[in-house]
DNA sequence: TGTACATCAGTGAACGCGCGTTCACTGATGTAC
DNA sequence: TGTACATCAGTGAACGCGCGTTCACTGATGTAC
């Protein structure tokens, strides 16, 4: 029963987009050089990861590599893609919660957190590539942050506390709240794999609580600043 | 009368330390690969740049490199320390302005730029490496930038905005302010790297007018929640 | 001042190695009839 | 359902190349007497 309907899903024009055994495998392959490269980043940059060493990890022979991308710095745009799409959903969570009071700040800081341990390989490359030195890929880093400084900016604006602000102040602020996600992130990253070398998640507890602690406090010193602006200048 | 001057710096024991024809030259070559190194490492990270292609640069043979560093990874580190060197001046020049008032906000903003201008690939290569493939060169950023965090610390103690706050809290907002003047120079970096490829310096002024501006913004937000801070919470 | 020896920055050849890229190929999958 | 042909992801061999590192060396500079 079970394999009359996989050989169902195979029938052409039904499923034609997702079907096709072949277009599967391919899609495997492509998604196993990207996880491939995203673990040898955790080391090493990427313009210092080499073609031949993401397939040897994959088991396939280097000119397969050119069958799913125009080289490295191709797969490396294409991990900025996959990166910003678990940004996203991170940031989509944030902005749910509205203006910042200290429990929307609490819960957001907490976000991070989560996000950077569940996603620390695509963090750590975002933070390592974003001034790195493959242009493309730079390129396409900064583009999804301004992204997201427009999203955040749009949130922001339609706030009540947003009253009065120029569009121009409120995408300072917008910014700096990007920027101040992206500085904790890091963070969180660098106490991490201070000690243990080899090793993927232990961490250290009470260097992560410190710093949860600073970017509340960080956070909490820009929302006073944002409730006094226009009263004092 | 000028020759036998110089005769008499040659003189061993009055000079001892900085004389010596072959000392001279050997910082000489040193300097020059310093120098070589940074200039590579505008267009790529530590990481990809080889040391034949410094030597080439040079003018010297690659096994001579072994003269003066053990490897590249040693070279950076070297570059790390000469690059605070001119970091060390710019935040001099800022914390001998005092408490952030608007005029000492305009001038420390300037500052900043000034010096980016001056150093732009010292700059590069510290925003660049910071969270680059190279674990000695991190360390070494970090231990740098901590240095400046714990100076400004006490700049900030010694000031009577400070009365009542914690200690914890002044490191928080030394760390905001450190962490600002870095994303405000990286950000001068890109907005002048953008057009150009291969030239040096022309950069866009408009696109800088902003960026200034925009950190003169976020500075006074900071300085509003900090004179906000005992009070709200 | 002159001489004999020590130091050591830089040389140039050699090494083994892994790199990115090309190419004609293979054989499973897909398509048309 | 069966057959004949097209597609194309992955193969494996080959290429020329530049890499980091080693080594015995050279010759100018430094030192001791």
């Amino acid at each position: 029963m079970p394999d009359q309907t996989a050989q169902g899903i195979a029938e052409p024009g039904v499923q034609a987009a997702a079907g096709g055994v072949r277009q599967v495998r391919k899609q495997r392959t492509r998604q196993a050089l990207l996880d491939a490269a995203l673990r040898l980043l955790e080391r090493q940059s990427l313009s210092s990861v080499g073609l031949r060493e993401v397939t040897r990890e994959v088991n396939i022979a280097p000119a397969a590599f050119y069958r799913h991308f125009a080289g490295m710095a191709d797969l490396g745009v294409a991990l900025v893609e996959e990166s910003f799409g678990s940004l996203q959903a991170m940031v989509r969570e944030i902005r749910a919660q509205g203006a910042d009071t200290e429990e929307v700040i609490r819960r957001s800081v907490d976000l991070i957190a989560r996000h950077v341990h569940e996603h620390r390989a695509h963090f750590r490359f975002l933070a390592r590539e974003r001034h790195g030195g493959v242009a493309a890929v730079r390129a396409a880093i900064a583009a999804g942050l301004e992204g997201f400084v427009r999203d955040l900016l749009e949130d922001l604006a339609a706030q009540p506390e947003s009253a009065g602000w120029s569009r121009e102040d409120l995408r300072i602020l917008a910014e700096l709240y990007v920027h101040h996600v992206m500085l904790t992130a890091t963070a969180i990253l660098e106490a991490g794999s201070q000690d243990e070398a080899d090793d993927g998640a232990p961490s250290d507890p009470e260097a992560e609580q410190a710093i949860l602690a600073a970017a509340r406090s960080q956070l909490k010193l820009i929302s006073i600043g944002r409730r006094h602006w226009l009263a004092e200048r």
